[in-house]
DNA sequence: AACACGCCCTGCGCGC
DNA sequence: TGCGCGCAGGGCGTGT
């Protein structure tokens, strides 16, 4: 479900409504997931200090803990007054003025992790955060680290989904900026030649606030946490349009299946 | 070492 | 209507 803007979203939206909130209670699921959370006593009476994002990882910090949520492909959470649980509800917590923060997950591919934090530091030592590469929102995003990487025998579609070099893109927002790019998806990365690094330099922060602006793709799972949809799926050049005409050309928008997943391009457009 | 692939799950839409 | 199949915003472990 979530790529960078749909967590991003979610981050924000969670930073006007939870921070300075106490948790009184929380619950989790023993259903299998990835990873489970160890020991959820230590969260309670546990103040929300602050949320980050990193990847699409969020990261509510706590008094003692950092909580990271990881929401896989259909992750849901969902901030309400009052707590309605779900069939898919692994995780909850409700706080000192009742509201509430659940964590719906159907196929259960995401995550909550519990680190304490005099025994992990946020960035540096927390596993799933070592080999992260660049955010492409953030300063340290420069073109002359990003071009260094280009020299793989990767597709320029697989790089731009590993999240070593840069962080958040996934399947759908690969796809799009490929199209914008007019870059074809099976590419090799030292293939691309510098003006079109620029081109991608530039596209990818853009494809990826703009969705941010739209509130982000909501295709079939995607929430913000009140319940409601956003709207970046509208503006889709290719991804799901499969046998559709181009936008730009009219040309039928092709679908190949690349690392077991599914690459949309225009035939035409896209060299 | 770096890559490709299968797999973890449930739910949905499609064709028969 | 009902079933089985393929497919889905991710990422990890395994094998080459």
């Amino acid at each position: 479900m979530p790529e960078l803007p749909e967590v991003e979203i979610l981050k924000r939206e969670l930073s006007t409504t939870i921070i300075n909130k106490i948790i009184s209670s929380s619950y989790s699921s023993n259903k299998k997931f990835k990873r489970t959370i160890a020991n959820i006593s230590f969260i309670h009476n546990s103040k929300i200090l602050n949320i980050f994002r990193r990847n699409k990882y969020l990261i509510l910090e706590l008094s003692d803990s950092w909580l990271i949520i990881h929401l896989g492909m259909t992750g849901q959470l969902i901030f309400s007054k009052t707590l309605v649980l779900d069939k898919h509800t692994h995780f909850y917590v409700i706080f000192s003025d009742g509201s509430s923060l659940k964590y719906d997950d159907p196929r259960r591919f995401g995550s909550v992790d519990l680190y304490l934090k005099n025994e992990f530091n946020i960035y540096y030592t927390i596993p799933l955060f070592k080999n992260l590469g660049m955010e492409p929102l953030s300063k340290d995003f420069k073109f002359n680290i990003f071009t260094s990487f280009f020299n793989k025998t990767k597709t320029i579609k697989s790089f731009l989904m590993d999240a070593k070099y840069v962080c958040g893109i996934g399947n759908i927002y690969a796809n799009e900026i490929l199209f914008l790019a007019k870059i074809h998806p099976t590419r090799i990365g030292y293939k691309i030649t510098l003006k079109e690094k620029k081109i991608l330099y530039k596209l990818i922060p853009e494809v990826l606030e703009k969705s941010i602006n739209l509130g982000g793709s909501s295709i079939s799972d995607f929430v913000h946490t009140n319940g409601t949809t956003g709207e970046m799926q509208k503006f889709y050049n290719v991804y799901g349009r499969t046998y559709l005409p181009c936008n730009i050309c009219n040309s039928k928008i092709e679908k190949i299946s690349q690392n077991g997943r599914s690459s949309f391009f225009c035939p035409k457009c896209q060299s």
